[in-house]
DNA sequence: TTTGCAATAGTAGTAATACTATTATAAATA
DNA sequence: TATTTATAATAGTATTACTACTATTGCAAA
């Protein structure tokens, strides 16, 4: 037997569910890689359509427009990554255990262990550490966070300074910490790949070296002896 | 006596100096204005000429489109900061000071004690909180990285690295914790304003709370007897 | 089998954006 | 004064981001 996970999506983010057609798989298929492949700035619903062999408007029928998309692709990482979180320190007794398996989880892409999805993981990754920041840094983040269209990325972070405050109850940053372990994950990976003279993490694949940076931090951070 | 600074820019920013002419400078000062207000998305060029009282065109004949421009404002600030940054720790001899020093420096727009330039500096430390990261995050990053266009934010990085390897020569990640604290400055003020589950900043203008979680960072994490 | 009627797909637009090429005008020099 | 040179304005084009409308299909009731 092969469990299928699903994650149940906002549904303010699409106008009709791309999971309940053929049409809209293909949107989510071809969607991811394509953004991976030009970037998010050259991507549009046009190329999109060509590429699945649809026209423009059957693409806007679904999501209102590229941003919702992307909004759409970051959100279903976002609550994977908190499930596979969950799962994984769910038998887990030590909190210094349970916090290095979620800084692994976090610079790693997502496995597929449990339940498949037809779409390129790897690609999402990628579009996660390239693109993800766009969804907020944009003047609608109010409307769109009243919407709860964050709510996933909030609970992943609320989920994980949660876990700094069972290490050390003391500690008065959780939530900032959390936010910023989870940003730093992604940008030394981008920077190892880009600017490396931002990270003394070596290349692309060196997640390594980006875990113990993080782990050593976190701890040194958390150390209840700390100043 | 009133010293004014003068801050080089790279020549591959821009297609006609902006220092230079009238019509520079109202593109600078204006631009900034406008997408501080209306977020970088929908500023436009034909927007900033009418704002300014030219045409599309005329902007053109400055900068070669609106991406170049944000990375002409970014990296000013990134210069004049690092400019800031020894200019303060000039005359300071212990390293755990300079550090505070320049967190301090991380968390406030830009002071207007040393030469006044014509725009709103207020303004454009907004611009660096919200657009900054959109200057790397594409898919050109590689090709303006080749121009040297990103050489003010490594050399920021890499002098606050340099305080932080005095501070405790032996800690291995010096790079990855300046990009990283860089980064956080700004995120988390972001986060405070629009995002607030994601900190433990209460407000916008609570910069003393960013100040204390970098500082308890920095120094646990730079600790030599931390683990 | 035919009619009705949703659901969906496709066509053909528009307004705005991001530029560019060409022409016009003013200033500088021969 | 004639002529080059620099700069500015005009008027375009291609692409993007949509939208409104028309055509087609599937399927149930008459």
């Amino acid at each position: 037997m092969k469990l299928q996970i699903q994650i149940k999506m906002n549904e303010e983010l699409y106008l009709r569910n791309p999971e309940q057609t053929e049409l809209g798989k293909n949107i989510i298929k071809h969607g991811i890689q394509l953004i991976h492949k030009m970037g998010f700035e050259s991507f549009t619903f046009k190329k999109l359509a060509e590429d699945i062999g649809t026209t423009e408007a059957g693409v806007y029928r679904y999501f209102e427009n590229k941003h919702r998309l992307l909004l759409y692709f970051v959100t279903w990482y976002w609550s994977y990554l908190e499930y596979n979180v969950v799962f994984n320190i769910n038998n887990m007794t030590n909190p210094e255990e349970k916090i290095r398996r979620v800084l692994d989880l976090l610079t790693h892409e997502l496995d597929d262990s449990l339940g498949t999805v037809d779409f390129d993981k790897k690609a999402l990754y990628n579009i996660v550490i390239n693109e993800s920041n766009k969804v907020y840094l944009s003047k609608d983040v109010d409307e769109n966070n009243s919407a709860q269209l964050f709510k996933p990325y909030k609970d992943l972070c609320a989920r994980i300074a949660d876990l700094f405050s069972a290490y050390n109850p003391n500690y008065p940053y959780a939530r900032s910490l959390a936010s910023t372990v989870i940003e730093a994950a992604h940008f030394q990976y981008f920077f190892a790949q880009h600017l490396p003279r931002l990270t003394n993490v070596k290349s692309k694949d060196d997640t390594s070296t980006i875990i113990e940076f993080l782990e050593q931090m976190v701890f040194a951070v958390l150390s209840p002896d700390g100043k």
